[in-house]
Formats: structure tokens, C-alpha cells, sequence
DNA sequence: CGGAGCCGTGAGAGCGCTCTCTGGAAGAGT
DNA sequence: ACTCTTCCAGAGAGCGCTCTCACGGCTCCG
């Protein structure tokens, strides 16, 4: 593997100097165009490219920025679709302002002060924080050590951060209000965990409109896996037989209560109605389809790259979420 | 935000020479021991952390590692979990390691280049390419640079490219046996794109089987989605309407194949058992919850890692696949 | 007791680049 | 014609680090 040609080479090639090579390389308009042509073609000639760490060492900029995620949950991108929308649209940016993607799994204490020593030393430009729970205390550190730090999804901790998150309360709300304009009277929820921003968001969406509509609420727990839905389902039947509806705060949960109606041999959505949240893949394949809330994943990737490139305004974004009706809302 | 401290500020600090202190920080052995706490000292003291660009401008190692995805099928990410167990092996051992993993989604004629450039320009000691069509031109392009690649999936460009590779033809063996096992005679099957090393080698594994059992091949083609798995169902049993068994290529489209099989009145397994491939998420939640062959993609992951860091030999790693039986091939 | 050998430390070069500062040529103004 | 400005190119410093080399002090052997 012959060496990587440098600077001072195309300088010599081109019969200028390094300074003026540097110039043409970096976009300067003050240089004569037979010079710049002729520093040009040396480039090309000796396939040249600019050796980033050198680059990196006088700007004092890394060009690449860190997506972090909070791996404890294995769910990060096998199941949920919201990881990848949000990289795509991350990466989609980027690669418009030639920036690199450095992809973290932070989940052990160590990975921890390990993305925090990394992040802090300069590697990095900037870090777009993907937490799922809004207490993580690693954007507040990054942030006070002056590194630019993005949040997706709301931050609990109150402060300063900036963030994108979706509109889950409005989201949650419409998911309802569709349920009480298509007739339904009796309509539980399936709430998330109440220790994450989405949880607690959709939740007080249902109980806003409920509570508008002066409709009792009816709530069961769980934890945002398939299981858990199932296992709240059954509860919410024996806790109120007459119940006609049900909104769960995720799709998994969503295709697990669809499992408990089947086995408690409602039909849906003829006895019950069901509503899920995220319209992950799955959600158009059950049986049946499920109607469900969609979230701009790609948007928010797109926006948190933005934000965290100083390329729009840094503060709280809230993107709308869509409702998307299939089957399981729609009177048979 | 205030400057970081410098190599030069904790040898003096500690009262030693510059070359002293990074002898002890990158862990020299012929250091003092009062000499080498001192130096430890400072570090702590001061918050040291060395400046990555600075050290890879002399070292000529960029201790970062791309893992490019092509993007064209938006699937990545999103309905597939291959990609997400991938990166999370790939993480695992690169956090061994410390090195860091750039991610890169190429999909357009530009952003290959771009990916090209930037592997051969030294930003990365390697490059995990993680291509589903087995004629990506980039792992060779690279390797002829001069860049350590592995792919992720035979390649079909012969050449003596290292990769990492599922036992696609012994899952499916197994998997088709599995039928032939549980007294099935017709078995059909739907299979993947046959530009796609995964598609062409599942095939095979199917054909095997069949071939040594003297029953008649049936195979119609999709390409790994849901709805061509539905289409392909449908031809099959206008074909051969005595079929009583399918192996699907993947698992979205024996999901689809469900479907169809679901409208034509079918039942599953009475009439007629499915099998698919990859074990998403879905296959479990399916109805019946599907017999399908699971990847270790973690695994897959780790290998790929530890390839392209040289910590394993280079070379071709074909990992075993598992067959998971569920409801949808077992007699009612 | 002197020289060879070894070990721990410091001095200094230099990785490839950007950027400031300086110099010289060309154009504008008087 | 001469000065003042403008503009473009080059010289050179220096980013923070690693690593080679030289050197002083020590041990060990003859």
C-alpha cells in the first residue's frame, strides 16, 4: 500500500505552495483560476485527500459528532423502528455537511464514562443523546462540560437542553378522541412505564381527553413489551367487562392486548376496539391491522442533526405524530 | 468552556518530561513507579485526556472503524433486526477494543464515493461492509486501496475478501427436513431475490433437500417482502393446490404467505405448515407464531469486529443457524 | 577498580495541516 | 510619475502528540 500522497506534494506538483494548495483544497475564492485549476489537477493526479487528524489538530474540530443510545434495553433496533428512523435521518443530514456519524451503545456505568471521556476530549463536535428515559444524567454532564448536546426525546431533568421529541400528548389525544368519535364509551388505556417521557406523555393524553369528554378512565400498566400488554389486557377485562375500546401506549403492547381479546374471545373491533402508538411494521400485519399513531422518526433524525450542527435553533422541537387508521378502529 | 490541558501541562505538573508523561499514560512498563504516580497524578488532577487527532497524526492509526450499510432498501434498520444485532456485536467488541465505530448508510452513486474516500484516506484502520446483494463493487474497491475489509455476507465477486456469513444453505436444510420430518410431501417453496446471496443460498439449501428425497421441487420467487410473499402463496396454490407445506426464504414473506393462505381458507399447520427465516420479532407474534431459523447476528457482529481488527484470522466464517419450531409447523 | 552494559529519562524532531503575517505585483488615484 | 491601496502567493509557526536517539547513572563483570 504505496503512502497517501500529502499537501506538500500536490504543492509541488502544481508548483505552488502548500499554503496556496491548502487554498484551493479548502474553498478560498482569493486564488487565480489557472492556479487553482493546476492545484486541481495535481489532486486528482495523486489521488490526494486531506488527512482529517492533521486537519482536526490545528482546527480543533473533529468533523464527526456521536449518536448515543442507551443500550440496556435490547430492544434498540431490533424491534423498534424509531432507532432507525432517527439514524437515517441523522445520517442523511450529515452527510450533507460532510460530518461522520460516530454510532455509542452506552449502557454499563462503564460505556458511560467512557462516551463522556470521549465526548469531552475533543473527538467530537457534538453529541445527539437518543434516551428513551428522560432522567439520564449524561446530556447535563456533556452539556456543563461545554460540549453541544441534543436530546431526542424530552429531558425530565428540567434545564436548558435542547430537544426534539414527537408530540406524544397530542399524538395520544387524537388516538382517543378518534376512539370516542367512532362511538366507543368505555375506553381503557394501556399505559408505558411511568418512569419514561413517552410513557407518562401518552398517558396524559388519554386522561386529558377522558376527562374532557367526562368519560371514567381505566388504566393498566406496562412496560412497553408485547407480554406485559397482554398480561394488562386481561386485566383491564376482569377489572371491566363492558369495555369497548383500548388504547395502549405502544404497538407491541397494542399486538399484545390484541392476543388477550383473542383469547377472551372478543372480537376486534367488534366488541373491542384497539389502538396502538409508533405504527412499527407489525402494526399493518396484525390481525388485525392495527390503527395506530405514526411518528416522523426520519424528521427527528433530520432535526436533531440540524440542531446539533448549529444549523437551526437550538431549544425544544416538538414534531406531530399521524394518525393512521386500519382495521382494528374500523367497524366491521 | 475552558481549554484542556495539554500533555506538555501534566508533565510539568508532575515535574517530568513530555515524552515521560505519555510513556506512562500509554502504559510503558520502564517508567518508575513513583515516577509513573506522579505523572497519574497530574492526569487525574487536571482531567487529562489525550487529543485523539493529535495521536493518530503520529501514530498513522485512526483507532475508528466504518461500518457501512447500503442503503438502497429502506428496510435497514426497520424491519429487519439483522442490522441491529449486528451493530450491537460490532460495538461490543469495539468497545473492548476502544476503538470507535462510524457508521456510514451509502445508498446513492455519491455517498459511495463518499465512503470511498473517506476509508482510503485514513480516517479508519478498517471497514465492516454490511451488503446484502453480494456484488457491491466496494469491499473490493477498498481492499485494493489497501484498507482492511470484511464483509458482512459472501460476496459473489469471487476474490479472496474475508467474511462473515450465515449458514444460509444448512438453515435451510434444516428447515426443509423439518417438514419432510413432521410427514410433509408437497413443500413448496417461496424464495428471496436470487441476486442476493441470501436468496440464492436458502434456495439451495431447499433444493438440496428435496432432490435427495425425490420430491418434486415448487418454487415461486419474491422479494423479501411481506406483499411478495402473499403474491407468491397465491401462486403457489393455483399451481399445486395439494401442497401442504412452504418454506419461506424470509420471514416477512412467510408472513405474507400467511395471509394468503388465511384468505384461501387454509388453516395453519392443519392445512398446510410454514417456515421462515431470520426470526424477527414478528415470526413469534404471527398467528400462528412461525417456525423460522434464527441467526446469531450478535455473534455475526463480534466475528466481523474481531476480523477487522486483525484479532482473528482473516477468512471466511460461516456461522451455524438454529431452527426454532413453533405452532406453524406443529400438527394441531 | 575500570569498562561494558543496561535502564530510566529528557531533548527534539516531525506527523500533515491551517492560518497569520509578510512581500511583491498590479491597479487606482492625485 | 509617484504613492496608496488591493490582491494574491509564500514563508513559517505551531496544533499536541509519539518516538527515536542520546545521555547520565547504575550494576555487574573481569
Amino acid at each position: 500500500m504505496r503512502a497517501r500522497p500529502t499537501l506538500e506534494k500536490v504543492a509541488a506538483r502544481a508548483g505552488v505552495s502548500r499554503a496556496t494548495a491548502s487554498r484551493v483544497i479548502n474553498g478560498s475564492t482569493r486564488v487565480a483560476p489557472q492556479i487553482r485549476e493546476a492545484v486541481n489537477r495535481a489532486v486528482d493526479e495523486l489521488g490526494y485527500v486531506p488527512n482529517q487528524a492533521a486537519r482536526s489538530l490545528v482546527t480543533q474540530r473533529a468533523d464527526s459528532i456521536a449518536l448515543v443510545f442507551p443500550e440496556p434495553s435490547t430492544r434498540v433496533f431490533s424491534d423498534d423502528p424509531t432507532f432507525g428512523g432517527i439514524i437515517r435521518g441523522v445520517s442523511m443530514e450529515f452527510e450533507e455537511a460532510d460530518k461522520q456519524l460516530v454510532l455509542m451503545l452506552a449502557g454499563t456505568e462503564g460505556s458511560y464514562r467512557r462516551v463522556e471521556r470521549y465526548a469531552t476530549n475533543g473527538h467530537v463536535d457534538g453529541v445527539i443523546v437518543a434516551s428513551m428515559h428522560g432522567s439520564d444524567p449524561l446530556p447535563a454532564i456533556l452539556a456543563r462540560r461545554g460540549v453541544p448536546v441534543v436530546c431526542s426525546g424530552r429531558p425530565t431533568m428540567a434545564g436548558e437542553l435542547p430537544y426534539v421529541d414527537m408530540d406524544n400528548v397530542g399524538g395520544a389525544e387524537r388516538a382517543v378522541r378518534h376512539l370516542l368519535e367512532r362511538g366507543h364509551r368505555r375506553i381503557a388505556a394501556i399505559a408505558g412505564p411511568q418512569d419514561m417521557v413517552a410513557g407518562i406523555d401518552r398517558l396524559t393524553g388519554y386522561r386529558n381527553v377522558l376527562r374532557d369528554s367526562d368519560r371514567r378512565s381505566i388504566v393498566a400498566v406496562g412496560d412497553f413489551t408485547r407480554e406485559s400488554g397482554t398480561a394488562a389486557m386481561r386485566h383491564l377485562l376482569a377489572d371491566d367487562p363492558e369495555l369497548d375500546a383500548v388504547f395502549a401506549a405502544n404497538d407491541l403492547m397494542a399486538l399484545g392486548a390484541l392476543r388477550a381479546l383473542r383469547d377472551a374471545g372478543r372480537s376486534v373491533p367488534g366488541d373491542v376496539a384497539v389502538v396502538g402508538f409508533d405504527d412499527i411494521p407489525a402494526a399493518s400485519y396484525a390481525e388485525p391491522p392495527l390503527t395506530t399513531v405514526r411518528q416522523p422518526t426520519e424528521e427527528m433524525g433530520r432535526r436533531l442533526a440540524r440542531m446539533v450542527l448549529g444549523l437551526e435553533e437550538r431549544g425544544p422541537v416538538v414534531l406531530p405524530t399521524e394518525l393512521v387508521v386500519r382495521e382494528s378502529t374500523r367497524a366491521a
